[in-house]
DNA sequence: CTGTTAGCGCCTTCAA
DNA sequence: TTGAAGGCGCTAACAG
């Protein structure tokens, strides 16, 4: 393996030099500058990451936390990783500008199992990035006690880190709001997400909201599902059972795939969507766009999510003393035909914020980069050869 | 920060035990071990994963070359993306039994822009896994001077580097063989992938070895796309305008995208498959069970080559004598009705190599893994407190 | 502009 | 069974 002193042994100057040269910071002599440019060329010289690492006190890595998924097969219930791979992207982009690298960690989402190995990722990383669902409260604040941790995609309000989220509330009022302003909609049925999950509650906030704002409109029953085409199915059968002899006329979902489950049981019964009654789902999820109807929802700007919260994180490795914040990325209406618009619409429009959203005046804003008004590292050339 | 020193003092031992009782290796005196572990506990001491790699001139880490996707918006395009987090999967799962991290990287996929990040990444790794397509040939041999490389997914001919593959020609020729003796295809049209694409070629030599082999057969006229659906609606187009006085009885697509694009070309002009024409694809990516009819394909086990590809790594970065190797796992024949099969079929039934296909006989064996009888450090606890 | 010199936190012989 | 001590490769003062 070539060292610094290789180099600067061969180049006739010391290290330290060397080392300038590398970074191509400080100020060096144009002629040994090219010497020792040439030398590293020549003897091909690539820095060791871990002794940077160690030297510097900064690793310029972060962890990301994925869940480990368990089943073998693709189907509709794994789409959603599609986002999980958006999501990373946009912390990809976000950090590699700025010469970081990203660490994976897979987690099987079993509290107890989980811990050593998340542990141990605080002694390899900068700070870590989570997806709000994978790892349960209490553990993240232990987490956060060590590094800085960012949240993606979960509560607004109840986490020890910070947090960058897209706007549910908003974007499942915008849904309902349409529904009944649009399509003329009054009796709704919702199919709720599953008990204490965020995104679940914050759409189910946005509904009610709009329900109360329009007292003709009656919420004439709910069932409480798990965010799979499964639950969504029986959520369907047991609606038609209960209020087959009067049905609603809309069927609100928590997310795509139990709309899909639905849309499978109304289609069953020879229910047909949108014209018996309207369907629409959350998240935008690929094979909504390919159901038949196609479905009407809300699309949630992953990648940007990722970008974001690696900004901020970023941000708060730089600046420790930062205050806890929440940050709630705007969502999209996605219009197709379940709700009832004509069969071939697709139109995507942006959500507007209601109030209690928690979207700041900041957080809809791209061009507010808080990097950019912090000690955070920019990005900066891996290896200046200015000659 | 909590390091080894303040356990050390805290204790009342040297560094060196510490470093034992973490390791759980070596022996260590019950009663010390026992007030160690609860020092480390009581000060919530991790280890530095830097000077841990550092000191053992191993950083444990391997890096997984990605590429960037440019696109923002899901499409049917972006579907292998999914197959790329399941390679990706099953590296996670190969590699953090044995405590190893992931450390990915992406790149845009243009040669120039690309090195100078895949040539830090050297520096911070102890070996890369890279998608074949991914990374050109001379790049290639000029990182895997500096750490072992693994390619996954690709010629299984013509790289510097070990190669874990799919066995695409023997899938294909399983594709035309059922295309022919199940359903009596006779006159074949052929949608090929872009030149010099390693699978496209090994597919297209599945399935020419089979029509040699059937001489009653012929291959009326072939297109070359570039596995995209737009390509392939055109390759429908352009085989409707030759070839519409004598139509082919199946058309064989280099990949599912293309075979989705063809399918379109053909209902817009009426064709009915698989009555009128059979229509097989490659890959099995998720929208291909969607289409009507849904498209018969062949599997490849993604997982389970990013599993194989990082036991490959790592035995190599154990012994890196270790004689280059090309691994060639076996894939699927997932049989659903565009061939020919009755609606509703959904069968997968495994492929036996054709030969020539380079499937080595350990290759299909999961029982054969190399870790088992090299020097491959094995699992080992994180850390042992045993008392 | 350039060189000297301490570390960074941990592992690992070598002795005791 | 334990301790002492010398690196691992690089960075960053601090001097010149």
């Amino acid at each position: 393996m070539v060292t610094l002193y290789d180099v600067a042994r061969q180049a006739g100057v010391s290290t330290a030099t060397v080392s300038r040269v590398v970074h191509g910071q400080d100020r060096v002599r144009d002629s040994t500058r090219l010497r020792v440019n040439q030398v590293i060329e020549q003897l091909g010289y690539v820095p060791d990451g871990a002794a940077q690492s160690l030297s510097r006190r900064r690793k310029e890595i972060i962890g990301f936390v994925c869940v480990e998924s368990h089943s073998r097969q693709y189907d509709v219930e794994n789409m959603n990783l599609l986002y999980y791979d958006e999501v990373m992207r946009g912390v990809g982009a976000g950090i590699s500008d700025r010469g970081w690298s990203l660490l994976i960690t897979y987690v099987n989402g079993e509290d107890e199992r989980d811990f050593p190995r998340l542990q141990a990722l605080t002694g390899k990383v900068d700070g870590i990035l989570i997806g709000q669902s994978v790892v349960p409260s209490p553990l993240l604040a232990r987490l956060a006690e060590r590094v800085p941790v960012v949240v993606i995609a979960g509560a607004p309000g109840d986490s020890a880190a910070d947090v960058v989220t897209a706007d549910n509330r908003s974007g499942s009022a915008a849904l309902v709001t349409h529904l009944i302003e649009v399509h003329g909609r009054r009796r709704l049925f919702h199919v709720d997400g599953p008990a204490g999950v965020a995104d679940a509650k914050e759409r189910r906030l946005g509904m009610e909201r709009v329900l109360r704002a329009h007292p003709d409109c009656t919420l004439i029953g709910s069932y409480q599902g798990q965010f799979s085409v499964q639950s969504g199915e029986e959520a369907g059968q047991s609606m038609l059972a209960q209020h087959g002899s009067a049905l609603p006329d809309a069927v609100v979902c928590g997310n795509d795939q139990m709309a899909i489950g639905v849309l499978q049981a109304l289609t069953a019964a020879g229910i047909r969507v949108p014209w018996d009654m309207a369907l629409v789902g959350f998240d935008d999820i690929y094979p909504g766009g390919l159901s038949e109807p196609p479905l009407t929802t809300v699309h949630q700007p992953m990648r940007l999510l990722g970008e974001r919260a690696c900004i901020r994180l970023l941000d708060r490795i730089a600046r420790p003393g930062l205050r806890r914040r929440v940050e709630v990325l705007p969502t999209e209406l996605v219009l197709r035909s379940s709700c009832g618009c004509p069969p071939g619409t697709v139109t995507r429009e942006p959500v507007k914020p209601v109030r209690g959203s928690r979207l700041t005046s900041r957080a809809g804003s791209a061009s507010a980069d808080p990097a950019r008004q912090s000690g955070l590292p920019r990005p900066r050339p891996s290896r200046a050869r200015t000659s």
